[in-house]
DNA sequence: GTATAGAATGTAACCGCTTACATTTTTTTC
DNA sequence: GAAAAAAATGTAAGCGGTTACATTCTATAC
């Protein structure tokens, strides 16, 4: 590989010349550039990134932690942002958090010793105390699906107590009113904000909490699969099912349809995210929509903008869910 | 940030002597050594990783290159990748291709450039001869879903061309003779392959190739609608349907499903790559079994014993694949 | 033609670490 | 106890760039 310094002498020039060219800074001589470009093109010369890190003290890479790489959730997250990021010469490192306390801070350190210039993090068991000292001690991020109020502008995030919200009241609507609940894991925020929606549209339509028809899962499939027996062994009736996310809601249908259900006659059923395969379900799965792709680009952005420079980006912080009604809700028939 | 430096003058020593504790190499003194960690742990210290990098010409960095980001797919490989690697300290950087061979020449461009000190590509559009030379330039490489004979401990893959065969061969044994099929893009190796499978168990079985029974498709879910749209309008008949893969397979069935079609009484579908959604669909689509995460340990593997010198790691390159029978394929009534 | 400002280029220190080699210290051997 | 071998440590030259500052052109003004 070419070095600065080869190219330096083939065309004549000293290394800050090059190094000049290389970046676009400074003042260089239209033809002295042509000299130096080609002398760069005929080595095939490529900075080498790492030298440039060292000396300018900016690695261009940002760190990015996700609970999981798989599943049907982060890769779009992962997608726009890599997206994003790319295009303004960006590399992006990843790791997984796997939802774990110790794990997260693990790999904010293993992110941090890299040298990225940012941080993208979407991380549950950290606490935000933490995150403020990380904060302070110089570690630049952006966080999504979180929202910190003392650093707003650097997270992106959903409203999810609004989304399970409008999922109950919908099935309200539609003429259900004993509803059970798939609640996600009460621990993460998240997961409580979603059941707080739930409890809000119940109560503004006067209908009763009753702890029998809540059962919480972790959002995996097999537990949506697990909560859905024990709501149906406690043998409390239900017409409408709230999940907290879709595939526990998948598991969930699994389970009623073994039991003998007809979906949506015999049981509606609505979850949380709008996840891809929602679509190829049947019945399609009613959902809420959680733009995690356009977040991710937003998230993207706030980094570009507040550690790069980048101007004139559009930015969003704060969404909205959206209410979608597929197949798996119907009108309550007496 | 502490520097080596400031270390070694807090713990009385040398830089190298640092750098060794550091680095576990060569010989130091307990005592010596505990002084030093001493001095690391008052600091705070963490080696700087981009200094590390280009004093030892290593960047511990693996570049990974695949199709998409999004989908069911990639996002196991991913995920195992990293899982692997971090074990080892190594960390990712990851590029998406989308399939064309600009954009991934692109990407290889990108990675490279960054000093990866491997890259792991599954990669579609850029050809053998591409590949050969880039590893003549020195660019060190595995590759997953290919073989290339010339570097076939460097090529993790699987028999598609088998596996469709199997797929093939599970709806004839079952009854099916009017078999129709949903193919990937044939551009594809790994749609060539599957297509051939297919075409294999037909002959084996004296079944006519009827190409009015074949659509092609590009594995996203939207062309296997497509596709078994013109298959149906073509008014052929059949039985049994196989797609080159699931999301295509679940594409197809939707289709199947809104013209009226019960499934697997009318029809059987089988799909192909046993990705997480088709346990969730229903009914459970039967397809072959794609051990892409187990894959991706494998490269990782390759990665960290090629280039790393990791010793004792157990290596599989080639695999096979597997039937898996659900609930959308049944025996043939008459 | 000379002084002068501004543009263009060069010089060299530095980024934080690794490592070959040199030097010093300790241990072993007889 | 001296010589030799082995162990521990130190010295300093990079790795390939960036960049503050110094220097040398070039063009303009008078």
């Amino acid at each position: 590989m070419a070095t600065i310094y080869e190219v330096s002498k083939l065309a004549g020039v000293s290394l800050a010349t090059v190094s000049r060219v290389i970046n676009k800074s400074g003042k260089v001589k239209p033809e002295t550039r042509q000299r130096v470009e080609n002398a760069m093109l005929e080595l095939g010369y490529q900075p080498n990134f790492i030298a440039q890190s060292l000396a300018s003290n900016r690695s261009n890479s940002v760190g990015i932690l996700v609970p999981e790489l798989h599943g049907p959730f982060f890769g779009n997250m992962l997608s726009s942002i890599e997206d994003e990021l790319r295009r303004y010469g960006k590399h992006v490192i990843i790791t997984a958090g796997h939802s774990d306390q110790q794990k997260e801070k693990e790999s904010i350190g293993f992110l941090a010793s890299r040298q990225c210039d940012a941080l993208i993090l979407h991380v549950y068991a950290v606490d935000n105390d933490f995150l403020a000292e990380l904060r302070e001690h110089g570690v630049r991020m952006v966080l999504i699906g979180r929202d910190i109020p003392e650093m707003a502008e650097s997270c992106i995030s959903i409203d999810n107590e609004e989304g399970e919200y409008l999922a109950t009241r919908f099935l309200i609507e539609l003429g259900h009113t004993e509803l059970a609940y798939i609640a996600g894991p009460l621990w993460k925020s998240d997961g409580q904000a979603r059941m707080a929606g739930f409890r809000r549209a119940l109560a503004e339509f006067g209908l009763p909490y009753d702890e029998q028809r809540i059962a919480e899962g972790t959002y995996e499939e097999i537990t949506g699969r697990q909560a859905m027996s024990h709501l149906l062994e406690r043998g409390i009736p239900f017409t409408g099912l709230v999940c907290a996310n879709d595939e526990m809601a998948a598991g969930a249908i699994a389970v009623a349809r073994a039991k003998g259900m007809t979906l949506p006659d015999d049981l509606s059923v609505i979850g949380f995210d709008n996840v891809f395969f929602t679509r190829y379900m049947h019945p399609a799965l009613s959902t809420v929509n959680y733009p995690i792709d356009v977040m991710g680009r937003m998230a993207a952005r706030c980094v570009l903008r507040d550690f790069y420079g980048a101007e004139d980006l559009e930015i969003r912080n704060r969404f909205e869910p959206g209410l979608i009604s597929r197949a798996s809700t119907a009108p309550l028939v007496a």
